[in-house]
DNA sequence: ACCAAGTGTTACTTGCGGTAACCACAGTCT
DNA sequence: AGACTGTGGTTACCGCAAGTAACACTTGGT
């Protein structure tokens, strides 16, 4: 018998199915939005519900599966941006801009990533509730933590380093994050500008800034 | 007649009613979590779903409502810390541990002020469907645009101080949002460091910081 | 006494996540 | 050949939550 021959064929089959189906509900997330229901992405892939759901558990786990792919996408960039030969305001300003760049090129994958939506706790945990923390959206964690591994790599900040650098790293992305939502929206400026406005904050322009006119500044 | 008394009585009664509501609405939210069903949230208010429906429209009015509560509270709080007579750093410090200080104390309501789950936005729009960026949670955006306005009205940035304050203030808020969800769920220091480093962070560490041995730093 | 308006209810529709049961066809074993 | 098994597919259903329609109860003004 050839079984594990023909068991191995069906296997590369159905993940290349499997990479179909994520395409189909790429396309479907990017023109109706996170909210995209599972029949218009099962019904975009010419199948039925039932075979999303063999394949993916639930709507959460389609839902991480299609994540990870846009994260991993962006998180290449971003490093290539952090690893460029150059000094570090000109490779944070590099960072920030593909960021910024890819959002802008794709909002609505962006918007995606940036929904927490279905948790997916596999804990039920019905004692007390109170399972507290783990709001945001993944992008945003595996960012953070990745920039402060980086931070922590390269950056000499004395004693807890390490720790020091975590907090930077989601600080970071959060500051890169919140800004860049906000442009998307108003589009009060060039990206350059804001780009360089932030690194501009990074670059301690806070602290060295004088107070207006009238009363102690901010 | 004395109809124009009795309507008084009867707006004013609808407003407390509106409150207790609202209230009610509170202790599900911060039981249950952001997906608490109007269900059990009218169970809770003593009453079923169309009178809650009748107040406030759909689901995204009641959230809406209930955001707008908490979001104030909050503000106030911080435009506290923003206003106390202190130097910059003491009062960056301050207002910072002001607002993490809140998200410590009732995670619940913070998760929910984040959670954008129904934006509820008025336009079906069914031209192009890309109706692009606003997915941020109101109360981000809200804390943005009023910190960069407090920045805007106290520290001198030279030429368009106006944008850059704006684009501080929200990348500041994203900053300290990110920061403190990250911090929440994982706890790995205290509240104390945690502020402490971010105003060093924004005190501008990172530019003065060396290099790690070995390779340009970061 | 009667009308109007506001407060409340039950019972329904619609739509979505998720599942059970069933169908059809490949290849395999005897 | 013919029964056996597993895999990709379907239809039809359940449960549940948002939102609504239509109907009842109080209450104050005329």
């Amino acid at each position: 018998m050839e079984t594990a021959r023909s068991a191995e064929r069906q296997r590369t089959a159905a993940e290349s199915r499997r990479r179909e189906l994520l395409e189909a509900a790429d396309r479907v997330v990017l023109r109706d939005g996170p909210q995209a229901s599972m029949n218009a992405i099962a019904a975009e892939a010419g199948i039925t519900k039932p075979i999303l759901y063999r394949h993916f558990g639930d709507k959460g786990g389609l839902y991480r599966a299609l994540a990870k792919r846009h994260t991993d996408a962006l998180l290449i960039a971003l490093r290539a941006a952090l690893d460029a030969p150059a000094d570090r305001r000109e490779r944070v300003e590099s960072t920030l801009d593909t960021y910024l760049a890819a959002i802008e090129a794709r909002p609505q994958v962006y918007r995606f990533l940036m929904h927490p939506s279905d948790n997916a706790d596999a804990a039920p945990s019905p004692e007390q509730g109170f399972d507290v923390g783990r709001h945001s959206a993944p992008l945003l964690r595996r960012l953070g933590e990745e920039l402060g591994q980086v931070i922590a790599e390269r950056v000499d900040l004395g004693p807890d380093s390490e720790q020091m650098a975590r907090i930077w790293g989601h600080g970071i992305v959060g500051m890169m994050h919140a800004a860049g939502d906000w442009w998307l929206g108003d589009r009060p400026c060039s990206r350059e500008r804001l780009v360089s406005s932030l690194a501009d904050l990074l670059w301690g322009r806070l602290a060295e800034a004088g107070d207006r006119q009238g009363g102690p500044g901010f």
